[in-house]
DNA sequence: AATTGTGAACCTCTTCACAGCT
DNA sequence: AGCTGTGAAGAGGTTCACAATT
């Protein structure tokens, strides 16, 4: 049985790749697997998956493998794929309407519900069904469409006061693009996506190497 | 001095931080700082900002500190800032268009030179300046716009196969946007931003807190 | 024979703590 | 007295390797 150890979160991360990947197993009527085998489909080590699962349960048969069905129930409960969240957007630039149409959140459960600008051109139009509020309108409609998450896609110059303001409506999850730091109470969390980050690392590969 | 020590790659993504941070510092005519002052603009700790400097030299001076300019101009040297990269950005709709309006990428040593699509509609125009060629062109216009890094954001049943193109036009460094698992050579160094993880685990945090 | 579950080893990166320098 | 440079310890995560199980 797991037991109260410390899920990394690398580990939740992969959980959704599972999930992937095991639906379209289960769509070829693939309905056994064993690790081996699923760490070649995921490009992940077998004793890597295994941890992973055993955090949740001891999901596996000996000598047999993995029934793809009931680890898809178990991953969809574990992951609370029957709760789904609502995403409010900050900011309906470039950016902020890439996120409304990026199809990476699609597929999970959440939903972006709502975006938010303070530009009176583009408030009150809509990008992909995803209506554009004012910004002023925040707390309202934090509340109203019950937002819990929110995306922030604003300038760096703007984001921390942004920010502040998402905070004052309630929200305790937070996920920043601006290439800011961002400093928030303790009660808050937020991550951050630098897409910039990962070039940086790669462009300092490619200096070293004289190219 | 500093030896043939492993960098992390967390150093060097911090490197850019604490170059901004140390412009920041020398335009309010701040010549010195200690490891102590810079941990609290930075909000990084002490250890780390003087560990992560000391694996390129020993900049400081023992109970003074860092001298602003000559840490900038090390810095400056170690990441390369005399050279710069040109990087081409595929797939020019909506994300393609944000990246290339992202102002995290215009404060560095990255040059977006050219956006490339299929779609004729949008083949031929440009976006702030940067012109969108056809992805047949993609060959000649990496040689002669001198493109070494390129960051994929088309969907994700695309993206292997447009990422076959580019190892093929000589590609080494890749920056993925596509939330789907690419496969490259090994001499070829691949990125993957999927901005969907960072949701993913702050969901998950959600949904164990019952919200 | 095949494959899981898991402690131990390992690796990477961060923090601690302090000797040594100015 | 103040601060750096750094070995050692710690934290977090991955891989190894094998006993246990069907």
């Amino acid at each position: 049985m797991s037991s109260i150890k410390k899920i990394p979160n690398s580990t939740i991360a992969r959980l959704y790749l599972y999930l992937r990947e095991l639906n379209s197993l289960a769509q070829m009527k693939i309905d056994r697997v064993s690790s081996t085998d699923f760490g070649k489909r995921t490009n992940l080590s077998d004793a890597q998956i295994r941890k992973d699962l055993n955090y949740f349960g001891n999901f596996g048969v000996t000598g047999v493998g993995y029934n793809v069905s009931e680890l898809i129930a178990a991953l969809e409960k574990i992951l609370g794929k029957d709760k789904t969240f609502n995403v409010g957007v900050i900011g309906a630039g470039s950016l902020g309407s890439a996120l409304i149409r990026y199809r990476g959140f699609k597929k999970r459960n959440l939903n972006l519900v709502a975006a938010f600008d303070v530009r009176e051109e583009i408030v009150g139009s809509s990008i992909n069904g995803v209506f554009i509020y004012h910004i002023d309108q925040l707390e309202e409609i934090v509340k109203r469409e019950m937002i819990t998450i929110a995306a922030v896609a604003v300038n760096e110059d703007k984001a921390q006061s942004v920010v502040d303001k998402l905070v004052a409506s309630g929200i305790k999850c937070l996920l920043n693009f601006a290439p800011v730091l961002i400093v928030v109470p303790d009660d808050v969390k937020i991550s951050n996506v630098d897409m910039s980050v990962e070039l940086e690392v790669l462009s300092y590969f490619l200096a070293q190497n004289g190219q």
